[in-house]
DNA sequence: CATGTCTCCATTTTT
DNA sequence: TGGAGACATG
């Protein structure tokens, strides 16, 4: 007990030995917010104030409530039990498996992914011989997924405008289509346990007594579905501590609603708000850099990041003529810091949008650096998984429309679309799954769909009685699937891949035998966990659902490459990052609205907190983007940190010296001054006049310096867009009117 | 039914 | 530029 709280700072040790009240964490990033979260449970129960099962901790993603789980269990002897640790999706899971009666739904739905749901959608839109061209399948999906987050059902619409009508059609027909198949998508777990609650008192009076303490981590990120979600649990005798981070809410894109903070305040914490605001992370200068940068937002709950570290190195600034020179800085800098006795590993390349790796990654590949990209397709993403999981999900649920048509005919065995059809109309006729036809049809329309049906009809009965890892090797095999990559030129990948499903089921098997306190996502019943369904298959393919499974984890010492969205919560020695330019990041799109530009600066606040020691920012004055050159000017964030924190350096033109000085700075620009002067002869568009030229500097005498991005038109009718920066944005100009000076 | 060609379109993403 | 999806062809 002695160690659980040494080394506590005092706010740490105030949050952790909390008495029983609700409470806001405000926990700046590096401030150590994990760790007082799995400090206060473990607290909690070593001081008797609550027993495992009295704890209800929610966290986003499945690594967040491992990661939660793994300190758990090492501040804890005995791993506590019945513990609810998870995920929002994994604990709704949990609720809705419990029970299933209440909420309507059958013992064993299955839950669809994102890209099951859409495809769910485009059959839907197809079926209802809706307008694809006004009514796209992602955004009928967006429009439910939103609705369902907001708790609103499909009759809560208000009928105002056809638009809304029509998608309110769509979601009822949608909503009808997903109980004919038994699935459940991700919205409707937390929407169905929430209305579980709801509409049975008695359960809900059951759970609010029951969990005494209520810890939500990244508090910052819920949206209103969640949080309303979340009091549910919350009983008059109930503690609430959230912790979150109002300055890296950067998911309101998706919903996150950061505003759930001062609502919990209201609610719940009152005055009870802690700031962790002591970080242990950074250096003196970064801290700073990132301090000031962030200032600049409206409406914070306000923190100030300090550390006793000393100020460290300054931040270094690279003003690259392109985006080939820049992705050269990085990667000589990282091979300079290597031989410096720096790891790969421990560095990372941020950037905004994932395109923009493609050069970072050839310039690195060509330099012989190691690099790992992050958010590449994910295990269960995998084409070849994805058929073998139709395979054992038919197993459990033949009504799933969404497995039958992915493997109904793969490997082909001569079931053509015209079958498919014939049994489509049928089934929407009666209402009935493609199964229920298939299956009642079997004897007609071809042999094709015969073998079918009896294929999957044996391998129910044949695997009745295998384990999990024997039913899925079975199955690869009976169906083809192993036999059709085998035949496959590159199929070997995609075996291995398969194998490795094999394997995934094993460790799934032991991890839920061996412990009662399996992420949430993994066991069925309330009090028992593992599979007191008598079905390990359907509590696996709920896992594989909600868990899309981490890419191997190699330890490979390679450079880190990833955006700065992926980069939140990690840490590194040292960060590159990368394409700061208006447009890029602060990212144009996302410039829309008066929010849009705080988000963006709370994700530039996130990339720069990642950083331990030394921070390297990079911007290009030309960019290839999109097959054209751009030319860009330097990120307004860039000038709004402190020109004393940040060592700058310029090429000219073009002219990338990779040699010993580059660490002395030759010019000190503070960034975002438009002073640069370098004017790249590449990608010159000569359409219009022959005086203009793309990339040149000029000045406007309302608008100030601008670069020249692109020419149109001739004669009178020439026009120049030009990027002004920060204040004024691009415009098109009419040259002959506009009275643009080259500068 | 597999494979080639064309057109369109380009943040961020977890569950 | 390059990837995904729609269409057409062998």
């Amino acid at each position: 007990m002695h160690n659980l709280l040494d080394g506590l700072n005092p706010r740490q040790h105030a949050a952790v030995t909390l008495p029983h009240t609700s409470a806001l964490i405000l926990a700046g990033a590096g401030c150590g917010k994990t760790r007082v979260l799995t400090a206060r449970i473990a607290w909690l129960l070593k001081n008797g104030k609550a027993s495992s099962s009295q704890i209800f901790a929610v966290t986003f993603t499945n690594k967040a409530a491992k990661e939660m789980l793994t300190r758990l269990s090492a501040l804890l002897p005995g791993m506590p039990h019945a513990i609810w640790v998870g995920t929002f999706h994994g604990l709704a899971n949990r609720l809705l498996r419990s029970h299933h009666q209440e909420a309507g739904l059958p013992r064993l739905f299955q839950i669809l992914d994102s890209a099951d749901q859409l495809s769910a959608i485009k059959r839907l839109l197809k079926s209802l011989n809706a307008d694809t061209d006004r009514f796209d399948a992602k955004k009928v999906q967006l429009f439910i997924n939103q609705q369902k987050e907001q708790g609103l059902r499909a009759h809560h619409m208000a009928a105002d405008d056809p638009w809304t009508r029509k998608m309110a059609e769509f979601y009822a027909a949608y909503d009808a289509q997903c109980a004919r198949e038994n699935v459940v998508d991700f919205a409707e777990l937390l929407l169905r346990s929430h209305e579980l609650l709801q509409h049975h008192p008695a359960l809900r009076e059951h759970y609010q007594q029951r969990f005494r303490h209520i810890l939500i981590d990244e508090f910052q990120d819920t949206n209103r579905l969640q949080y309303r979600w979340l009091k549910q649990f919350a009983g008059s005798d109930t503690a609430l501590m959230a912790v979150g981070d109002d300055d890296q809410s950067i998911y309101a894109f998706r919903g996150a609603h950061s505003g759930n903070m001062h609502e919990f305040q209201r609610d719940y914490a009152g005055d009870n708000l802690i700031r962790l605001e002591q970080n242990y992370r950074s250096q003196g200068n970064i801290l700073d850099a990132a301090n000031a940068l962030i200032s600049q937002n409206s409406g914070r709950m306000g923190k100030n990041l300090w550390t006793d570290a000393g100020a460290g190195e300054p931040l270094y600034l690279y003003a690259a003529d392109n985006d080939q020179d820049e992705a050269r800085f990085i990667a000589d800098k990282a091979a300079h810091l290597q031989q410096q006795g720096h790891l790969f590993g421990e560095m990372a390349i941020l950037y905004r949008s994932n395109a923009q790796s493609r050069i970072l990654e050839h310039t690195l590949f060509s330099a012989g650096i190691p690099y790992r990209v992050y958010g590449g397709l994910r295990f269960f993403d995998r084409q070849e998984i994805r058929h073998a999981m139709a395979y054992l999900r038919l197993l459990v649920n033949p009504d799933d429309d969404n497995a039958f048509l992915r493997v109904v005919n793969f490997p082909t065995r001569g079931i053509g679309a015209r079958t498919l059809e014939l049994i489509d109309a049928e089934a929407q006729a009666n209402g009935s799954s493609l199964w229920q036809v298939a299956r009642r049809a079997a004897g007609k329309p071809g042999k094709g769909m015969a073998g079918f049906v009896q294929l999957i009809e044996q391998l129910q009965t044949e695997t009745e009685l295998m384990s999990l890892p024997d039913t899925i090797a079975h199955i690869l095999n009976a169906s083809g699937l192993a036999a059709h990559y085998q035949q496959e030129k590159e199929g070997q990948d995609r075996l291995d891949n398969l194998q490795e499903l094999i394997n995934a089921a094993s460790v799934f098997l032991q991890d839920n035998a061996e412990s009662a306190v399996a992420p949430a996502s993994g066991s069925v019943s309330e009090s028992a966990s593992g599979s007191a369904s008598g079905s390990a298959l359907a509590d696996f393919l709920a896992h594989a659902a909600l868990e899309a499974g981490h890419q191997n984890e190699q330890t490979n010492d390679a450079v880190q490459l990833m955006t700065v969205h992926a980069a939140k919560g990690l840490e590194f020695r040292t960060v590159f990052l990368s394409g700061l330019e208006e447009g890029l990041f602060p990212n144009e799109q996302a410039l829309s609205g008066s929010k849009g530009i705080e988000e963006e600066r709370r994700l530039m606040y996130v990339a720069i907190t990642r950083a331990r020691e030394h921070l390297f920012l990079s911007y290009a004055h030309t960019r290839l983007l999109h097959g054209q050159t751009r030319y860009g000017i330097p990120s307004r964030f860039l000038s709004e940190i402190p020109a004393s924190l940040m060592q700058s350096e310029k090429t000219k033109n073009n002219i990338y010296q990779s040699t010993k000085n580059e660490f002395s700075p030759k010019i000190s620009t503070s960034g975002g001054s438009l002073s640069g002067t370098s004017r790249p002869d590449t990608g010159a568009f000569n359409t219009a006049s022959a005086n203009w030229r793309s990339g040149m500097n000029v000045r406007h005498p309302k608008f100030g310096l601008g670069v020249i991005m692109q020419l149109e038109g001739r004669g009178d009718d020439a026009r120049a867009q030009v990027n002004f920066g920060a204040v004024h944005g691009v415009k098109w100009l009419a040259l002959a009117y506009a009275r643009l000076e080259p500068v």
